[in-house]
DNA sequence: GCCAACGTTGGC
DNA sequence: GCCAACGTTGGC
């Protein structure tokens, strides 16, 4: 199994409206290296739900990939925000998976997550880190959830 | 192929 | 709202 870490602003779809709409496609995917990671993405993947653009951003909780990558149809739609009128529909540019939620988790501020020894050499960390799908190693994962899990 | 301009991301 | 970082676009 693969881990990964997938970022969302909640005040467009965060962790709770996961919890509430069971599944979801993730749409809206318009940079290439976080476009391949999805196509990597299998059945039973899980994934770290990362608030961004949040006051404070952080990790919500754990999600899993629950459908792997297929055309995301907003491409394809003039009326979304993430309408690319460059997609040929015979060879669509971008992809989404679906994603279902596993378990909340303390929410786990980006002030903390910096402080964790385990994430030193995450993406999510770096200068500059724009991506916002990335894969996480075994490590990573398990530190978040262990994190995220544990009472404070 | 270079690179300046531009748009977007995301923390603060 | 600001701005640093970075990806993309398009002229040449």
């Amino acid at each position: 199994m693969a881990y990964w870490l997938m970022k969302s602003e909640p005040d467009v779809f965060g962790y709770d409206d996961l919890v509430r709409v069971k599944r979801e496609g993730w749409d809206g995917i318009r940079n290439y290296q976080a476009r391949n990671f999805l196509r990597e993405m299998r059945k039973g993947d899980q994934a770290v739900f990362y608030h961004s653009n949040a006051t404070p951003p952080g990790v919500a909780g754990i999600a899993k990939i629950v459908g792997e990558a297929e055309p995301d149809p907003t491409q394809f739609d003039p009326a979304s925000k993430y309408f690319d009128p460059a997609s040929n529909p015979t060879d669509p540019r971008w992809d989404w998976v679906t994603v279902a939620p596993v378990k909340r988790l303390r929410f786990i501020p980006l002030d903390e997550l910096r402080t964790m020894p385990q994430l030193a050499e995450c993406r999510l960390l770096a200068r500059g880190n724009r991506l916002s799908v990335m894969p996480l190693t075994d490590g990573e994962f398990a530190a978040i959830v262990a994190a995220g899990s544990a009472k404070r």
